[in-house]
DNA sequence: CAGTGGTCTAGACCACGTG
DNA sequence: ACGTGGTCTAGACCACTGC
């Protein structure tokens, strides 16, 4: 089995002439990769293959290999440690959290989070949410409200949107019993990742229910936060309308 | 002058032993670099040496500084062409503006935008503005407040401060006569690149000189952002305390 | 055509984590 | 001692740009 410079790739496409849709090597060895993460052939938290495993599996060079993962980890669906492996990006961890989850004290000291169920209900998906998910309209999507207390207040009131389809089994119930971001808990019950997500921030006045629910004046300024979630290949997974109190916290956000 | 791997590298200091503090090569490297970058040896908008020519001063191999390059290409300091060369970001460009305003329509169509000088003034750095830039109490800042417009709506009010030392000759009149965005005016007159910024978001109720200046009513609720911009080297050169007005844009982030 | 960055390889050695 | 990812090198070839 000496090499020589034309081997055959297996499942890779032929590169010897200048192909009219160029891509290197590493990217398709990273679609290969995204592949296997999103048919769950390696679950969050777990290792991956060695670089030299998975460059005897695609007959390339242990570099091109590594550049592949490169951008993964820059992507944050791998997280590297060195000495001990690859592994797949999980939101059972404070630090992924914290990439989700932008609204801090304005103090900085840590606070004490609990989480109230208001509702959770299968229905057909309204119009505008129906796009957002790219779902057909009126298909089932789950439908999910909560209050998220900091230190005891009342701070984020949440109104969430999931697809039916992938969701099925999500109750009140088994939330209620549940500790813990709601990511985790997807991953680990419905198999959904999320790995990115847009958001679209506003100032809005609290509306007579919103202001019920988080303790303030009707009218007050609120931060309302429209966000979509992606898991792999970018397929949006959840639609999420969040209001939160900015009295003592604040939204943080870095510009590169 | 053929090399053995312990070849003397000039500048940088020795690796050979498992020294306290190991830094990689391309590290070093890429310190070099920012340090000519923020000396001005290349100015925001010029290409730097090839790849060769780097590898050459350094007494490195080309992918050592490739990888130097990459990391700050990869924080947008530089901007890789292929083809043309290796090219130092500036703020005249679009592309850079967007990653600094975030602020777009709801409805996606683009905006003429103008801005209106309120006041410029050299004052002593209140105490929490002097905290953040990292200087004296009390030393001089330039206080700066201007009225941003789209679509002949004003929009946006930003409260600008800028260390005095740095800023001196910044002018209500110099500013008045310059179109385009604040950021380039400060690289081409002040020499000042920035590279990065830090900002805290909350929802407000509008004051009543707010109110008056944006044309909103009082208490309606407004986005307020303030930020904090660095240049190389992480070092504090802006703070800016915006209010916006939420009502046919928003705040678009990203959370990767 | 020459020069630039981009890809790919192969191999050596280093630092880290675990037995 | 071993296996992992991390660094560094040298060289070949490709793709893009501009003269």
């Amino acid at each position: 089995m000496s090499d020589t410079p034309s081997t055959d790739r297996g499942a890779l496409p032929d590169r010897s002439a200048g192909s009219a849709a160029f891509s290197p090597l590493y990217q398709q060895i990273k679609g290969l990769l995204l592949q296997s993460l999103d048919r769950g052939e390696w679950k969050p938290g777990e290792a991956i293959p060695s670089e030299l495993e998975l460059a005897a599996r695609f007959q390339v060079s242990q570099g091109t290999v590594r550049k592949a993962i490169d951008e993964l980890a820059a992507e944050n669906l791998l997280i590297r440690r060195q000495g001990k492996g690859t592994f797949v990006a999980t939101h059972h961890e404070a630090k992924v959290r914290f990439r989700f989850l932008r609204l801090t004290p304005d103090d900085g000291k840590p606070v004490a989070s609990g989480s109230r169920i208001l509702d959770c209900r299968r229905v057909k998906a309204p119009a505008d949410v129906a796009a957002l998910l790219e779902l057909r309209s009126a298909e089932a999507v789950v439908n999910l409200r909560r209050v998220l207390s900091f230190d005891q207040a009342p701070t984020i009131l949440d109104d969430i949107w999931l697809p039916g389809a992938v969701f099925r089994g999500l109750t009140a119930e088994s939330l209620a019993r549940y500790r813990g971001p709601l990511y985790a808990l997807f991953e680990t019950e419905f198999g959904v990742s999320m790995v990115r997500a847009d958001e679209k921030i506003k100032a809005v006045p609290a509306s007579p229910e919103q202001a019920e629910l988080l303790q303030v004046e009707t009218g007050s300024a609120l931060l309302q936060v429209e966000r979509v979630s992606f898991t792999y290949g970018d397929r949006p997974m959840e639609v999420r309308r969040g209001v939160y109190v900015t009295e003592r916290f604040h939204y943080r956000n870095s510009l590169n």
